[in-house]
DNA sequence: ATCGTATTTGACCGACCAGTCGGCCATTTA
DNA sequence: TAAATGGCCGACTGGTCGGTCAAATACGAT
């Protein structure tokens, strides 16, 4: 009877959409109004990352995502249950960006020293250029996964994930490195610790390069580990 | 006329407080119901300060702040001009107190690197204990220090004189390590970037303990990265 | 043109919160 | 005992916010 096409999308954003997806080759057999609800959602949750990453999560009323993206207040929960889930959202579209990111800095670079210090320069773009809401919501983020009471309590496995997946590029980059004959094989037991080391040592010089704006230069101090690190797990020349 | 002994006090969290002090050899002659300011000031930011840890600046009332005290919360204005202002009494209270606790592990350790492992295991047992409150308050303090409307943005001064503080102490272990003849000359002038590398990494391998919470050993990451670094900057046997 | 339905909307509601204020209590002074 | 004073308090106010809902709107179908 109904002359639209019936889809399940699946986005790791919004999670199964079940959808009525306009058909082209129907057009004038149109149902009322259909409106792509997965591609507004990911508005709303672009529109609301914006202002989470700039006011934070508190700070931000619904009202005010509304208003950027351009629709009512009542529309939004249309689309979301509550705010918890914009914020939820904007998150996953957040990690999502930043892993696309990663990856594809990553892909095409062989050399694993190159590889290393790719992993580490994307990071530390990621809050350079002046601009450093990455890092404004990095903190939100983190804080509402730790909170017992934190709106992203129950989503902790998401850090968790982002993290694992991180390391992972590490780990290979190392391995990659010893099979290589670039590491010294010894290192193999200790590799997955040495990302992790790295991985924490990004995100800790990026924190303090934003809170001591100007006193030090987040390149040359990365360099400096980087080198350190470089210079303890290659085979002896 | 006054039976009171006046005095003006200097205390660090609560700035100048002038203050008619009990004087024990004239109680008899006591005015009604003088009580201590500045202790009953002290004893509000801490128990701000635990409310905060837990539940954050914005989630905790200053009426839950009053309850914790046992004071009604019309008595909190009493002693604070605004919510604003137990969260940095409640701050300093907490800096001043992690600041005290890292001087006096330092004090009496002469060897260099003993030095350079006390500072980075006073942070590590900062949060170390399943009890990670002074890392949620770190979070907490960094955010509204960071960004333009937050409570702490006016008193950003107060993050970076704190990580002056400590990483001045890592600057003069290391010089003193030189001149002891354990560390390379050589390091002399990347002794700054070294501490502030080092400060950065434990803060960041802090963070990612808590939120990997057992996936990995934060004790044996750190004495990764300090074996590292001791290797790379003591002269060569 | 008109109907029916999907969608949108902003006024509204109840909960909460920072900060105020008038009054209460306890103790000293006269 | 009465007045004075320091300290204390919680009800109240003005305002915000998350979430709801009845009415309005958009639009294809007929």
């Amino acid at each position: 009877m109904t002359h639209f096409i019936f889809a399940i999308y699946y986005d790791p954003l919004v999670g199964f959409s079940f959808l009525f997806v306009y058909n082209p080759l129907k057009d004038y057999l149109m149902s009322p109004k259909i409106v792509d609800k997965k591609q507004k959602t990911k508005e709303i949750a672009q529109a609301a990352l914006k202002l989470f990453s700039i006011k934070g999560y508190a700070a931000t009323s619904v009202g005010q995502i509304a208003k950027a993206a351009s629709i009512g207040k009542g529309t939004v929960y249309e689309y979301f249950h509550a705010k918890e889930d914009i914020f939820i959202a904007a998150i996953m579209k957040w990690m999502s960006h930043f892993e696309l990111q990663l990856s594809e800095r990553i892909k095409g670079i062989k050399d694993p020293v190159a590889r290393l210090y790719a992993v580490a320069e994307t990071n530390m773009e990621l809050v350079e250029p002046a601009n450093p809401t990455d890092l404004k919501l990095s903190l939100e983020f983190l804080r509402h996964s730790m909170l017992e009471d934190g709106v992203l309590y129950k989503h902790r496995y998401l850090v968790k994930d982002m993290h694992a997946g991180i390391r992972k590029i590490v780990v290979d980059a190392l391995l990659d490195g010893i099979s290589k004959g670039v590491f010294r094989p010894e290192i193999a037991c200790d590799a997955e610790k040495i990302a992790i080391n790295l991985l924490a040592y990004i995100d800790g010089i990026s924190l303090h390069s934003i809170l001591s704006k100007n006193y030090f230069n987040l390149k040359e101090q990365i360099d400096l580990y980087m080198l350190n690190l470089i210079h303890e797990i290659s085979v002896d020349l």
